[in-house]
DNA sequence: CTGTTAGCGCATTCAG
DNA sequence: CTGAATGCGCTAACAG
């Protein structure tokens, strides 16, 4: 019933060589024949051995483990990044060990703490915001790499999204479908992200020299916001024909309003969010176009360059800016 | 730089004692005075010794480590039952290794493999559908408890949600709120959710002396199916007073088109979902009723079950069917 | 109560 | 090329 623990002995008996033969032909060690190789490999196969990875790790000195630390499973951010990482980590028969610190500090700390008792060789921090946060410190001893949320210490290798060219993206856009009178609806006050998109709207705009227009505020990433901001917006004196917001739920609220108001989308208002989370953007009508921000790739290169950095490769430091990619639906689109 | 690997032989001779007292001190065992253990603990604090828990899993025999196999992340059901999880093993100080076999069966046999491989004390696995799956069988030697996803095996424990009971408190908030003329827009066919809801419903109304609409046949979990299957509905000759969908998606579809059809919500037609997915059903205005299926609790449940078994603690066998909880919101209530 | 002695299962020198 | 010996860091009998 309990699994017998066939181990290595018992390969090595079973083949008729040495414990210390059996480990090297199983790893595959050039120092043996050949011949006796097979023999050891059919022999494991025989009576289905599995190495025993606890006592791999304890005599080898690596755990052949990555913990993954996340500030907010919940939010949709950290999910796509936890997917990515896990695929890319299982390629290299490494496995993922999760903790959710749920944006608590103390939490997260203590966690930090049973990872490296647990001996990984390496630590993915995600976040949910790309705000910097505290860096984590060089004494941790083994690679970390912050995914989404940057850390503020330039010495740690950070991957979050170009937020700023996600702008640009967005905007190009827009002026390519021949918007003249943008608006653009923001998040929270404060948000690096909303900021950044910002500066890469408004860059894109001044060249083509088009005004912004940025009426409504902040508010919060709810379609509630959306709606009122737009709302508030249609009874301004500007009128405008292209609302950009800061996230697709904002730009889900903005149709609701828009639609009460009589704004036909796209031909009289066109329609734009960021992040392109399909489950409200591919849902409504018509769909929502989005920036995309690819962070399931962003996942897997955080766990390759992680990777890579554990084999003693040296990786870059610094904030690693990646890039978005736009999403094109109705809400932008006349044909179709 | 690196960490420079404290032991315990260190925190023993900065004590001034045996390796073997020191462990004992360390773990609380009751052999050991207590002035002692107080200057073991004060030494080990003092050089920052942590243990080394690859070290002591080899010794022990247990790894403090549970598997944790899902078959699709993506899916908003798992989510919930692996922050569940995850949060209820962390008081135990058991971590968890987490894999995703993305709905392809190679690849959870392969992570199943390696998670053996990595000594787990026991094993979760969560689908992110209530149709029964294929056991694993008894021959993994570790506890296994399947969540949310059932395991055909009645031999095993699972624990998922009762979808009956879930029909009927629906069913049971329609009749009590002044509904006689209730609609069920149903998701897959063959699905074991929809059908086992379906069940709930028919139960109660039955009960009730009230019919059941049931015209517009299956769709997909989608708003899209939503709109067309309520405009079905709507065109049909049967007037309808309620619209019980499968799932909250379903719901906001048919918010729509029951506006669309200048249909007042909750006035003329009250609207219900299921699964409380609130991303959807708080946002929309009224916010759409639904039944929450618990799935957090579920996670934690299934966590503390399965360390219980790991423990030795006999637990039951056979599907086990949690309490699902109602959650109204504007879409049913004409007050507020 | 404390210390000594064995392993846990495996990878690795280092002789043969 | 192979095998005997050593140790990874810790826990668990056993003696003292």
């Amino acid at each position: 019933m309990a699994r017998k623990a066939v181990t290595l002995s018992d390969v090595a008996s079973a083949a008729g060589v040495s414990l210390a033969t059996a480990s090297k032909a199983l790893n595959g060690r050039t120092e043996v024949k050949v011949e006796t190789r097979l023999r050891v490999v059919a022999a494991a196969r025989e009576i289905s051995f599995s190495h025993n990875s606890i006592a791999r790790s304890l005599a080898r000195g690596r755990s052949g483990t990555v913990g993954l630390l996340t500030s907010d499973l919940e939010g949709r951010f950290s999910l796509p990044v936890l997917m990515g990482a896990e695929d890319a980590l299982g390629v290299d028969e490494i496995t993922v060990l999760l903790c959710d610190a749920r944006g608590d500090s103390i939490r997260e700390q203590h966690h930090i703490t049973t990872l490296l008792s647990r001996q990984i060789d390496g630590l993915l921090v995600v976040g949910s915001r790309t705000d910097a946060r505290p860096s984590l410190g060089r004494k941790i001893g083994i690679p970390v790499i912050y995914v989404y949320t940057p850390s503020a210490d330039p010495a740690d290798l950070s991957l979050t999204p170009d937020n700023v060219e996600a702008g640009r993206i967005a905007a190009r856009h827009l002026i390519t479908t021949g918007r003249t009178q943008i608006a653009h609806i923001r998040g929270e006050v404060d948000n690096q992200a909303s900021i950044d998109r910002a500066k890469g709207i408004s860059e894109v705009l001044g060249e083509a020299g088009l005004p912004i227009v940025n009426d409504a505020g902040y508010g919060e990433w709810t379609e509630r916001w959306g709606r009122s901001a737009t709302s508030m917006l249609l009874d301004g004196a500007t009128e405008i024909d292209a609302v950009l917001c800061d996230s697709d739920q904002i730009a889900r609220g903005a149709l609701d309003a828009l639609r009460a108001h009589d704004r036909r989308v796209p031909e009289d208002v066109s329609l734009m969010g960021f992040d392109n989370w399909t489950v409200i953007t591919a849902e409504t009508r018509p769909g929502i176009t989005s920036v995309d921000m690819n962070l399931e790739y962003m996942g897997r290169l955080a766990a390759h360059t992680l990777f890579a950095s554990i084999e003693g490769k040296p990786v870059d430091s610094g904030i690693e800016y990646l890039p978005c990619r736009l999403v094109v639906r109705g809400s932008t689109m006349f044909d179709r």
